[in-house]
RNA sequence: GCCGGAGUGGCGGAAUUGGUAUACGCGCGCGACUCAAAAUCGCGUGGAGCAAUCCUUGAGGGUUCGAGUCCCUCCUCCGGCACCA
């Protein structure tokens, strides 16, 4: 009898599968398609860790999966190559990015082969190569071109440690991603030119096709509220003096009598224009302070803070002189900037009128305790008695007349920052001409190589490195041909990994991003699974997939048809695993110990749910290790028996339903469970064994080749061997899935539970299917019922077919 | 604060969606094999009780013949958003 041993097994099957190339895809071929993946990988030189051994498993197995029920199967491969880390460590040690890349990516490339992760190598991407990244850099013409690309100004965030503008998704309270430590500065505000893509153009539609997603729901509500769409009005207040107006957004337009006073942030365009000479030194004062203050700050004082204009606005309901202050509770990015104070219906405008004395009026009769819920209006003048949600509509449709406000839509999710300031990245690809100003770099002439350099920090005046790279730097204008400087703004990493996916169908294009027939033919991604990025890289991908589909490149507006937002895997403390703290632990280890990757699978899969966060348990490998043994063993027994040609019921009834059960929860992600009713089926079959001996049978042997397919997607190293072993032709991993027949599904005996008032009492075997009265009868005549019963006469029985009686008494 | 999700043995977790609660695994205990250990195999394992039996799905109440599952009140934990007008 062989013994199981993973280490020999896995090297022997990872070399025939790499020789015969079993899982590259033919894009062309003419079977229905099957897309997995996991979102891609960031090369670092840590290499892959125990959550990336989780989060590539759960993609392998349904695309194995897949391929075994006879899909055309991709497992697609790239890597995410742009990026601070790179730079950083080129920052440190002069080795340039492009180096240590090419010295990462084959590392892992021995990673990948060694979980036995079925990738189709032959179309590897990496978007820090030209010929990929002259496609990011092309999108930006696209976007350019078709007005979705603007430069502009802005207040943004900055790391001091990064020396980099950051966007709002990169900062965690109020820190840059990736220094947020104790130590770590708190983000600045610092004005920097930058490019934006207008994913607010896209807020609605992106918005309006969320909710049909197949994706797990808490990355739709993220997704939801980051996009944030609030319906309202936009109401004009006049000035006393002068011909300004101020416009406000408010959702609220209903409680406009009790409007007392109106705010406008900081930064509001008119706060200079209005503010009285008597105001002017204290307005000054605070602006310059709160501009100065970052988010934390500003969240951190509950106080609210805040100063008087000196200057009057007009209520247009009532032609109340109202006061206009400043304070920075109101946000200059959201609405207008400026907002009408409904101190009695809204807890941030009651705080502030509290503190600095306004005046609050009540104009809907809401319950005491609830300031912002509907009611009835009072002290609305002719509006007076309606209900306040009948008001909104009228006050909005009275005052559009006379051009004094119009219903607006408003969002949350502002345009995306697409500037960095950082030289591992693509260059974005245009040209600052003295004369003509931004000027694209022409499409033919892309890519725009990113040069090496010898010392890759940023300049320090807040440009990338690129800014020293004078021969690279200085080109002529190619619209006038007068003096231009390159931009040294590279792209956002984020758009690098918004059309990956894409790429996959077509990785060697020279002349398109990629070819849309193929394209079509495979998308949208079956299945997605990742443990980050429910809003921002979820988001950009959309935005672009749509946006490629308005340009008619793809048929499909959303590129993932199934995403599943999985569970991270932590240390045994409960810690993140993290190399400071020492804790990792690295698969290979695990793979060395002798274990293999087999049974790591295994164990990352039957955990838990795979949207659970789980601990590490060491003892977790061993267990599944056994479960493996258990099957190898039972099948080394079937080889070395002789064999009859006898068919056992008994065993066609144990493996069927288990094949059913396994198929179903793979097309339901429920791994855990799939697994686990194979461990009970071995168990049984050992039992089996045991008591009855069906060793050599012809069902013995469909059961064993069937439990052999089912397991492989999550064990396809032991599963290629064993099938082999079994005579079978090469490869179970292709083509091979049990089909259950549903005559074996049911037993022709049948447990009947017999409860009394509720409670299990009894059970007893009857004929599957038997009429209702031959149950009760057996029941009632059960000496165990009849004790518990007595003398006393059934009110009432409830029958449940095949699963239970219930006598009332 | 708001929006999600969840509380089940010593632990990770099952439960055909209202029908035998604790599948499967880990851990633990006992036994077989062994000079011994490991590995493997077998048996046991929610709690109380000698037992019959009783109790048990965060707490309390309700609906029902029957509730882990549905409804109400409360507590705790996790995740996301957070002065968004």
């Amino acid at each position: 009898m062989k013994k199981f041993t993973p280490s020999e097994i896995e090297q022997k099957w990872q070399k025939i599968w790499d020789q015969k190339q079993i899982y590259k895809a033919d894009l062309n071929s003419s079977r229905s398609k099957y897309i997995a993946m996991s979102m891609f990988n960031y090369p670092s030189g840590a290499g892959i860790h125990i959550g990336h051994a989780m989060n590539y498993t759960i993609s392998d197995v349904m695309a194995r999966y897949k391929r075994q029920q006879g899909y055309e199967s991709y497992h697609p491969i790239g890597w995410d190559a742009f990026g601070l880390p790179a730079e950083n460590y080129a920052i440190k040690t002069g080795v340039s990015p492009q180096q240590s890349m090419a010295q990462i990516i084959p590392s892992y490339h021995k990673q990948y082969k060694a979980m036995g992760w079925s990738n189709d190598w032959s179309k590897e991407i990496s978007t820090h190569e030209p010929r990929y990244y002259k496609w990011t850099q092309w999108i930006f013409s696209q976007m350019y071109k078709n007005g979705l690309a603007y430069q502009e100004a802005r207040m943004q965030w900055w790391c001091s440690k990064c020396q980099t503008v950051l966007a709002n998704e990169q900062i965690i309270d109020g820190k840059c991603w990736r220094h947020d430590g104790a130590d770590d500065p708190i983000v600045e505000k610092k004005e920097v030119k930058q490019w934006f893509f207008k994913i607010t153009d896209y807020a609605d539609e992106l918005l309006e096709a969320t909710d049909a997603l197949d994706w797990s729901e808490v990355v739709k509500t993220a997704q939801k509220n980051w996009i944030g769409k609030s319906k309202g009005a936009e109401i004009e207040f006049k000035l006393s003096e002068g011909s300004e107006a101020i416009k406000v957004f408010t959702t609220r337009p209903d409680t406009l009598f009790g409007a007392t006073f109106l705010v406008l942030a900081s930064e509001h365009d008119l706060v200079d224009k209005i503010t009285t000479k008597e105001q002017k030194a204290e307005v000054e004062k605070y602006v310059k302070e709160s501009t100065k203050k970052t988010e934390v700050e500003r969240q951190a004082s509950k106080e609210k803070t805040g100063v008087f204009t000196g200057a009057y606005a007009i209520n247009p309901i009532n032609n109340q002189e109202i006061p206009i202050w400043v304070a920075d509770y109101v946000l200059v990015g959201y609405g207008t900037g400026a907002i009408m104070a409904v101190p009695a219906h809204d807890e941030r405008d009651n705080e502030f009128a509290i503190r600095f004395g306004l005046d609050i009026s009540k104009v809907v009769d809401t319950k005491i305790n609830d300031i912002t819920s509907e009611g009835l209006m009072i002290n609305s003048g002719e509006y007076n008695g309606i209900q306040s949600s009948d008001a909104r509509e009228k006050i909005v449709a009275d005052l559009e007349k006379k051009g004094l406000a119009k219903e607006k839509t408003t969002f949350k999710i502002r345009d995306w920052s697409v500037s960095r300031q950082r030289y591992w990245g693509a260059p974005i690809p245009i040209i600052n001409c003295q004369k003509c100003g931004p000027v694209l770099v022409p499409d033919e002439q892309l890519p725009v190589v990113l040069p090496e350099l010898d010392d890759y920090a940023p300049s320090g005046d807040g440009r990338s490195a690129l800014a020293r790279a004078k021969v690279w730097l200085e080109i002529d204008c190619p619209k006038c041909g007068g003096k231009g400087e390159r931009e040294t703004d590279t792209l956002d990493t984020y758009i690098c990994s918004s059309w990956y996916f894409l790429r996959y169908f077509d990785p060697q294009n020279t002349d398109k991003i990629f070819d849309s027939t193929i394209a079509n033919k495979w998308m949208p991604i079956d299945f997605y699974n990742g443990g980050d990025h429910a809003t921002a890289h979820m988001i950009y991908a959309r935005f672009i997939t749509r946006f490629f589909h308005k340009l008619g490149l793809v048929d499909d507006p959303e590129p993932f048809k199934k995403f599943l937002f999985n569970g991270k895997i932590m240390a045994s403390d409960g810690q993140m695993f993290s190399k400071s703290k020492g804790n990792g632990v690295d698969p290979l280890e695990i793979i060395n110990q002798g274990y293999g990757s087999d049974s790591l699978r295994v164990y990352l899969m039957f955990a838990a749910p795979l949207d659970l966060w789980i601990r590490w348990d060491p003892q977790g490998v061993p267990g599944a290790y056994r479960f493996l043994n258990r099957i190898w063993n039972i099948a080394q027994e079937f080889i070395d028996n002789d064999k009859d040609n006898t068919e056992s019921e008994e065993v066609l009834r144990l493996i069927h339903p288990v094949i059913k059960k396994v198929t179903e929860d793979l097309e339901n992600q429920k791994y855990n469970t799939a697994i686990a009713s194979m461990m009970k089926l071995t168990n049984e079959l050992y039992e089996l064994k045991a008591k009855a001996g069906f060793i050599g049978s012809n069902s013995w042997l469909f059961a064993l080749k069937s439990l052999i397919q089912l397991v492989a997607p999550f064990a396809p190293h032991t599963a290629d061997e064993l099938w082999s072993q079994f005579g079978y032709e090469y490869s179970v991993n292709k083509d091979h899935w049990p089909q259950w027949q549903d005559k074996y599904l049911v037993s022709d005996t049948t447990t009947i539970v017999i409860q009394v008032n509720g409670k299990v009492r009894a059970n007893i075997q009857v004929p599957t299917d038997s009429p209702e009265q031959d149950i009760l009868d057996l029941a009632v005549a059960n000496e165990k019922i009849n004790t518990i019963i007595g003398n006393n006469p059934v009110k009432k029985s409830i029958y449940i077919k095949n699963k239970l009686v219930n006598l009332v008494v």
